[in-house]
DNA sequence: CTGAAAGCGCTTACAG
DNA sequence: CTGAAAGCGCTTACAG
């Protein structure tokens, strides 16, 4: 059923129809109930793609996250994805899922040049980011996930530095002073700002970080593997990982050795997990609301694909969760 | 850029430009390298959504999964999507996230009713499916992953039943014959399978399967603790959990009352996840590729909206993975 | 308050 | 081998 079918039924024209369903432009009450009413009953929906030929708009977002098993796998992006979805679906867009790589975005790039989508969200940024450099070229309002050195680029974030910062002098004020850092990809933005809330920390103390505890470009397996024994041998009091996965690795690697935490050492995580929770100990982690920091991206989106005025920078914040790892 | 502007610039009908692109019907070759030059020079590419207007297709497929965090973030759909993503684009196809519950298939609806995809794909089945009775009626192109008894669904599945009656039998002839079982919900068609795959199993070896070791909607936290409690109390040999995320609750349960595995007790997982491959013990588990589940998943769906013919029930295989935790 | 008509950017019989 | 024209199912100035 068409709106042609529509109008001819109710002897209306299609302009009446349309005015009825968008509730744009003037149109009887009566009318507009009889059309309603009509289109209720014999439940006709009209096609989002014919109004979005004749609207030039798809009602698509596009969500990028990285293609590789390790990182698409991460909690964060399937909560943050919730959040987007929450905010979206009332607006009536659906989320197309776009998978790339560090220097593969021909998917993302696709989608846009096909017109498949009105804006795009970008699960995470990098240091020298193909997709923003892309996004910003075509002009496609899009928001980054991330921290990103670039004025001209919508972005929203946890304020993932002062976080750590926070975390570390506070694990300092318990009297711990050798401590390790095990952390992600250096192309990763995210790495950089955890890195300076750490050496925040020492520096508002009057330390200096020593080099050797920090272990950096730590992929699962191996690598982190190596970085675990690494501290262990210098003895070092503490264990702070980047992030849940890389936690989760080292707590494997740290019970494999026969080390037991808190006694023998101490572990905490720059980001949870219900996994880091449910641990035993339980890890000390900083907590951020993934859901809310994907639903304001989308939000911010919507507004940006409405023509509105948008915050380049929003900051979201973060709590502290003190758990028996650092005991 | 359109059609127009690329036909008008070569003197040609939007006709021939379409033609070349399309690769549709008579064309010369001189015209047809003609106009993919141009548009190569000038890198055009057209409305995918006019496209699909003039089609009546979207090149979306839909893909459904569970809305709520536990499930949603499953590694098990991650992979999927990967495997039909590495499907799907090659074919042109983009992939539209539907988040649906138990009881609430509106997003699904909302997405078919409003022409937004080509077809779907059910990311799992339930026993009384809102989604597979709904898209029964549509007519709609859709393959489901898992098992539906109904004749009429395509779908795909690992043999989840043959696959546990192996592994739970491999555990038999070590001397194992008490075993509990902990399973996620009724609700899920797959446990039923894997039930029965269980108890075949004892079957094939003239036992019966005592009901107080098995524990079924075990959701994760509580329940499952106390499953393990119980289990623990009734001294088991071995805890079998249906799926991975199970079985890393019902280990961290099991480090907590300081459960020594496999020495106290053994623990087998009827799906695997990197994460029990990192455990330490390492977890004896059942092994899917679910990357390929998703990818012929997708390959399925995409020759059924091309009208071909397809198999209706496609069962894939699975291998088991014995490791120290069963030792 | 309502409608005829042009337009969104493609595809595809049909005719030549 | 190529093109004019109708059509996909909507929206939206413009006119009344």
């Amino acid at each position: 059923m068409t709106i042609g079918d529509v109008a001819e039924a109710l002897g209306v024209s299609k302009t009446t129809v349309s005015r009825a369903i968008s509730g744009k432009g003037r149109i009887g009450n009566a009318t507009r109930d009889k059309v309603l009413d009509f289109i209720n009953q014999h439940n006709y929906t009209p096609s989002a793609i014919a109004k979005g030929l004749a609207q030039s708009k798809t009602y698509n977002i596009g969500w990028v996250i990285p293609g590789d098993y390790n990182s698409a796998n991460l909690p964060f992006f399937q909560k943050c994805l919730m959040g987007i979805a929450e905010m979206a679906s009332p607006m009536h867009y659906d989320i197309l899922v776009l998978m790339v790589s560090e220097n593969d975005i021909s998917h993302l790039e696709r989608a846009v040049t096909n017109h498949k989508v009105d804006g795009v969200i970008l699960g995470r940024t990098l240091k020298n980011d193909l997709a923003v450099e892309y996004l910003l070229n075509t002009g496609l309002p899009f928001v980054a996930i991330g921290t990103v050195d670039d004025g001209r680029v919508v972005q929203i974030d946890n304020d993932h530095r002062s976080a750590c910062r926070e975390l570390v002098s506070l694990l300092m004020m318990k009297g711990i002073r050798s401590m390790g850092l095990i952390g992600g990809s250096c192309s990763h933005t995210v790495t950089e700002y955890r890195l300076s809330g750490y050496k925040d920390a020492f520096a508002a103390a009057g330390l200096e970080p020593e080099e050797e505890n920090i272990f950096l470009d730590a992929e699962p397996g191996f690598r982190i593997d190596k970085a675990v024994e690494a501290l262990l041998a210098r003895k070092v009091q503490c264990i702070v990982c980047m992030d849940d996965s890389i936690c989760v690795n080292a707590l494997n690697k740290l019970r494999r050795d026969g080390a037991m935490i808190p006694d023998d050492i101490k572990v905490a995580s720059l980001f949870n997990s219900p996994q880091l929770e449910a641990a035993s100990p339980a890890v000390t982690s900083l907590n951020f609301d993934t859901a809310t920091l994907g639903r304001e991206a989308c939000r911010i989106l919507m507004n940006y694909i409405d023509g509105k005025e948008v915050n380049k920078r929003t900051l979201l914040g973060y709590d502290i969760a003190i758990k028996d790892s650092t005991k």
